[in-house]
DNA sequence: CACATTGATGACGACATCGTCAGTTACGAG
DNA sequence: CTCGTAACTGACGATGTCGTCATCAATGTG
């Protein structure tokens, strides 16, 4: 029982883990969430059988690629914020790079407007990420915030109604409708309307780096 | 063909319907959608066959029981914001009502809910109405917004986002937090904070009147 | 009072999905 | 090289849901 050694047979499982996940993934992007197990399977090129293996249900299989996903997703976004000073901006980046996922990586767009405000509660995801931001920025005096739980409701259904928007009017200016929306939140957070229209009107790092999929098997 | 006279067999025809849209109903408040039509029927207290002597599909049931119920609802929500002055006031105490829905007719909120942001770009429900006071109040120079649609994006999230925060937390108090709420989105929408506070502080009328089940029949 | 029309009924055949399991393949240890 | 273990495979029986249709009940008409 090799402990540090991720051995062929672990990496195989792993890569049918993973395989798996891929295709419920894009399942779920194309709104198909009653699609037989063995379709699934099939588009995994894995057999019928292989799938109890991994999960009990086809419910927990989809949790994971959800989980997956946007965990994937959140630490990019930690990322690409990293060494910011201004709290707000914190915020007001996350949300604008989030805007910007619909069009690079509908995959995931959909995956969130799929599960909607089930992932707005969640423990894990975006949500604890955003409440985190705000509070920061509450602490440092940037947002003026009566109740952050309440203004987590307002933003968790602005990032929805947003990619539900955008999904809907393909032809419409997805930075600008994103930068408008997260204009209108720090105003309702407190800030002054021309500080929040100079805020998103910064530059944004490129989200074109690495991560859509599930996570590197290795 | 009597054009006027809803006569018994239409009585009936009118009555077994409503009964499968109220089933209907009460199936999606509890998150079950994947309801055997068999059982809706039983629940209507009607035989399996009659499902299909008035909807092709369980979608087609489901649509049909959504439009109903939201359309009962918005009408409810007009007959009482008639009268006011201020289009601000009309907007905020249609919000402050919506939230109020939530603990007083739960079926509906979980109506709401379930279907969630399809309802929000959709040509019937709460939406249109929303976005009509919204213009309204724009036109009366009330409410200052850079782009309505964008702004009903939020609006609309928000509805929804605060139906599923008070329907995983009941302790909490849902006339304050939907007020909370309202004032943030006033305050957004172009409001003083001082403006929107009062706004939202003041009495609404009862929504215990009539309407929360399909129309009645005659 | 007999007949026609419309809606309601529920049993039935067709079909799809599920979860299992007995057998196969790949890896790694001795 | 051989054997044991773990993962993979796909066919099969069991289960459940669907939509239809022949029949029944209720209402309205001549």
């Amino acid at each position: 029982m090799p402990e540090h050694a991720p051995s062929r047979v672990e990496q195989r499982k792993a890569r049918t883990r993973a395989a798996l996940i891929r295709a419920a993934q894009a399942f779920i992007a194309e709104g198909k969430t009653a699609v037989p197990i063995l379709e699934i399977t099939q588009a995994a090129d894995v057999g019928m059988g292989t799938f109890y293996n991994h999960f009990e249900t086809k419910e927990q299989l989809y949790q994971a690629a959800v989980e997956n996903a946007l965990d994937t997703f959140g630490a990019l976004l930690d990322e690409l914020t990293t060494g910011l000073d201004d709290p707000a901006q914190v915020f007001a980046q996350g949300f604008r790079l989030t805007g910007r996922l619909h069009r690079r990586h509908p995959e995931l767009s959909k995956v969130l407007l799929h599960f909607g405000l089930e992932l707005a509660t969640s423990e894990n995801g975006l949500a604890p990420r955003a409440r985190r931001d705000i509070e920061a920025a509450v602490r440092a005096g940037r947002f003026t915030v009566g109740d952050t739980e309440l203004a987590m409701v307002t933003v968790a259904g602005a990032v929805l109604g947003l990619a539900q928007l955008l999904h809907h009017q393909p032809e419409r200016d997805d930075a600008a409708a994103t930068d408008r929306v997260t204009e209108d939140l720090l105003h309702m957070l407190g800030l002054t309307a021309a500080e929040a229209h100079e805020i998103c009107s910064r530059p944004l790092p490129d989200l074109d780096t690495t991560a859509t999929g599930p996570d590197s098997v290795a």
